[in-house]
RNA sequence: GUGGAAGUAGCUCAGCUGGUUAGAGCACCAGAUUGUGGAUCUGGGGGUCGCGGGUUCGAAUCCCGUCUUUCACCCCA
């Protein structure tokens, strides 16, 4: 019986591995020298525990399972729940700020499309106990690092930025009520998406004061910062809001140089409501693909989760979208071309070899192994042809798995000599056997 | 969850309005080539034409259902 794969599910051949691990080493690797530590938590948790955050919607768009104990669980979705229950539960012993980043396997149970599959990898950033906003920064240039150490320059991508807690204020100004802040929310966030027209009829229908919907429209307008005063008017909230978006920025621009991939722009609201502060969104210049990041400052969610009121600022990217945006860039190729062996190891089928007395001591199949092991010993990739095979046919093998360098085991190993061949270059030498053997470790770290 | 499009070999596809034994290229395996790889040539394996049902003397081809993929919505933690 033949048993496809699950709706929404990849497979990892090796070369769709060699992919996944570049993104995901990239990931860490960027994590760890922007000083996040790495966490993880169990791949399902308590239904309850997500329902808390998200609501009855979302539940349907969950893995659940009910365990023999009749507990109800579910497959994650989503970390960050995960994270405020690790942090909550160890708060007083953790020091502050946490600076924490996971690549954790999630599961949604969504209708699969373009980007978005129903198990995918997601890299998370998150600092924990601090209201600075160069936390905010240190998350979004922590992206930004990610972005530009994969070969993604500021031509390709944009960090567009924004501040709930600054379109907060600016809707108040003009004069919205606090209950239709929300809706209005979900509206600005599909501004780009939808056609002039049809947004300005949805704005009408929830605004209909034509000045007041005017006045959103302008701030919508708005590309720098330092515009916004002169828009909306003056207002001591929105006053503090937008210096604290303009310090992000002046961060991000002259203290970490990567002013250039920066930008605000007001239509960044983010679907959920637990954010508070600096949102932030990462598109690709070209192409109609969905964010590629997204994130922000949540310093509510962990006292939602029973925890004590502690701030927190954090970022998201599936591997989906970046995967598809770097091939699309050719900038996954190389990667692809770099693995293989160091060495394989072959022979010319069917020598013996006599010890003193003339008698025999092994067979030439039998130092393929030999050698092999000895170069496995001192860590090196190393592998050899199962089969007793022609020179050639094992010299194409050779190539196939991409070996840096084929040793050959033939007649001149009666003196103990071996033929060393670089398969790059075609150049091939006799070496001494244990001197090939004991020279090995020196160069390598140049490598 | 709603609507559109598609599904033929591992991959990309051909197969005219239903008509013998379903093809090609690439990939894979073997040989040419028992001490020298990436090339070339020759040969080979591999398909219940996504699955199930219907129409028909006859279905890869037409119809219905279903699954999967994909696009647009909903949503996007």
């Amino acid at each position: 019986m033949k048993i496809p794969p699950v709706k929404g599910t990849r497979d990892f051949y090796p070369p769709e591995m060699a992919v996944r691990n570049f993104i995901v080493d990239g990931w860490k690797k960027v994590s760890l020298r922007n000083g996040f530590e790495e966490y993880d938590g169990p791949i399902f948790e308590y239904l309850k525990m997500f329902q808390i955050k998200s609501g009855d919607e979302i539940v349907e768009q969950l893995f659940s399972l009910t365990d023999r104990g009749g507990r109800d669980l579910a497959l994650r979705p989503e970390i960050t729940p995960t994270l405020a229950r690790m942090v909550n539960q160890r708060i007083n012993a953790l020091p502050r700020p946490i600076k924490w980043f996971s690549v954790p396997r999630l599961f949604r149970a969504e209708r699969p499309q373009k980007g978005r599959l129903r198990e995918f990898f997601q890299w998370n950033i998150d600092i924990i106990g601090t209201d600075d906003v160069l936390a905010d920064a240190e998350i979004i240039f922590t992206t930004i690092d990610y972005l530009r150490q994969v070969g993604l320059t500021s031509e390709d991508v944009k960090v567009k930025m924004s501040s709930r807690r600054l379109l907060a204020a600016v809707l108040r100004t003009i004069g919205i009520c606090d209950a239709a802040l929300e809706p209005l929310y979900a509206l600005l966030d599909k501004k780009t998406k939808l056609p002039e027209g049809t947004f300005r009829a949805l704005l009408a229908q929830q605004v209909p004061d034509s000045e007041v919907a005017e006045k959103i429209e302008a701030f919508m307008d708005v590309k720098k910062i330092s515009q916004i005063k002169n828009v909306v008017g003056l207002d001591d909230d929105v006053d503090a809001a937008v210096d604290e978006l303009a310090m992000v920025h002046r961060f991000l621009r002259e203290d970490m140089e990567v002013g250039e991939y920066c930008k605000f722009d007001p239509s960044i609201v983010r679907g959920l409501a637990y954010y508070t502060g600096v949102v932030f969104e990462v598109h690709a210049q070209e192409g109609e693909l969905r964010a590629i990041c997204g994130g922000g400052r949540y310093d509510n969610l962990l006292c939602d989760l029973g925890g004590p009121s502690i701030s927190a600022t954090g970022m998201g990217m599936g591997d989906c979208v970046l995967e598809i945006l770097l091939r699309k860039k050719g900038l996954v190729e190389k990667e692809l071309q770099r693995q293989g062996l160091d060495f394989f190891v072959a022979c010319v089928p069917g020598i013996t070899f006599d010890d003193q007395d003339g008698l025999v001591k092994s067979t030439s199949e039998d130092e393929v192994v030999r050698l092999t092991t000895q170069l496995r010993k001192k860590g090196l990739c190393a592998d050899f042809s199962y089969r007793s095979v022609s020179l050639g046919k094992q010299l194409k093998q050779a190539s196939e798995r991409n070996a840096g360098t084929c040793i050959i085991i033939g007649e001149e190993f009666k003196d103990d000599k071996i033929a060393v061949k670089d398969m790059t270059t075609g150049e091939q030498e006799l070496l001494g056997y244990e001197e090939f053997l004991s020279n090995l470790g020196i160069g390598r770290e140049e490598k």
